[in-house]
DNA sequence: GATGAAACTTACATAAT
DNA sequence: ATTATGTAAGTTTCATC
């Protein structure tokens, strides 16, 4: 099941930076040609490793300035509660990403927002559906950085 | 220079879900012939509002199983300081996010790493460029969520 | 904004080496 | 793995309404 020698690495590292670029550019810059090129992309959609390609917004500029981590511990350690919780937070789309964590908290949320007051309903909200034993946001100021490229050991470039 | 109306935010929460969507059927699933879409298309990634079409991939198939949150506290608060801190990050391609919050802690970033080790390795090479006041990890059990798809009020779908 | 079409590029499949 | 070929499909531009 894995197999990503060097140049499916390559791909990877091309795709995630770029994903419109042309089969036969990315062959090129690959170094193969376009035709085993091509077979290694739709292996890497088949096995799931290229999960899907997407376009990235700007947030700030469909007007979702507000970015918070937000962390839960849980009122109760049961199944039940977890299972509750996650369901729960399906009913919320500007919750972009649920971390389970290893101890404190229990789960670090990013959570995308217009502003305070869209936090606010939120908390209060999601408090309204689920009890929490603690609930913090911790607000971004200013993303500095923000990368969908992982790093993999490619010299090229 | 802000002018999204509903269409533009149908065309975003599509291309945000999948960006493969040929401009044919994408205009057809907002309501526009083939020619306004590409238009409007166009214009929202001159805009800057579609920052880019990239691929997805799954951290855990290329070997990056482990993802820590980083807690930073400056050594001091001086711009000094803060410049050479973001200096030393660009050394660091694990680094995916780093956030600018809003006190406790300075910084939040999101690392991907293969294992504990590495992220040791991390520590001891990024205190090794810089100093802080405290730096501490919060590792993920498992990633419950991960959405890239901004939530945009449209009622489709 | 809609339509239609031309010109071009790309994707995808197949076959030969 | 490469090269070559061919068709379908998609993109882009440009008329016209």
């Amino acid at each position: 099941m894995q197999s990503l020698d060097l140049i499916d690495r390559k791909i990877l590292s091309e795709l995630m930076r770029d994903a419109t670029v042309p089969i036969a550019r990315l062959a090129h810059r690959v170094g193969l040609s376009q035709t085993p090129c091509w077979n290694r992309v739709q292996k890497l959609q088949a096995q799931g490793v290229i999960r899907g390609r997407v376009a990235l917004v700007d947030e700030a500029q469909i007007g979702l300035a507000l970015t918070a981590f937000v962390e839960i511990i849980a009122a109760a350690h049961t199944p039940e509660w977890h299972e509750r919780f996650l369901q729960a937070l399906t009913l919320f789309p500007q919750v972009m990403e649920v971390n389970r964590m290893a101890g404190d908290p229990d789960y670090l949320l990013r959570v995308v927002l217009p502003d305070t007051a869209a936090y606010d309903r939120f908390y209060r909200a999601l408090t309204d559906d689920i009890p929490v034993q603690r609930m913090t946001a911790r607000f971004v100021m200013e993303r500095v950085h923000s990368a969908t490229v992982y790093p993999l050991n490619v010299t090229s470039h």
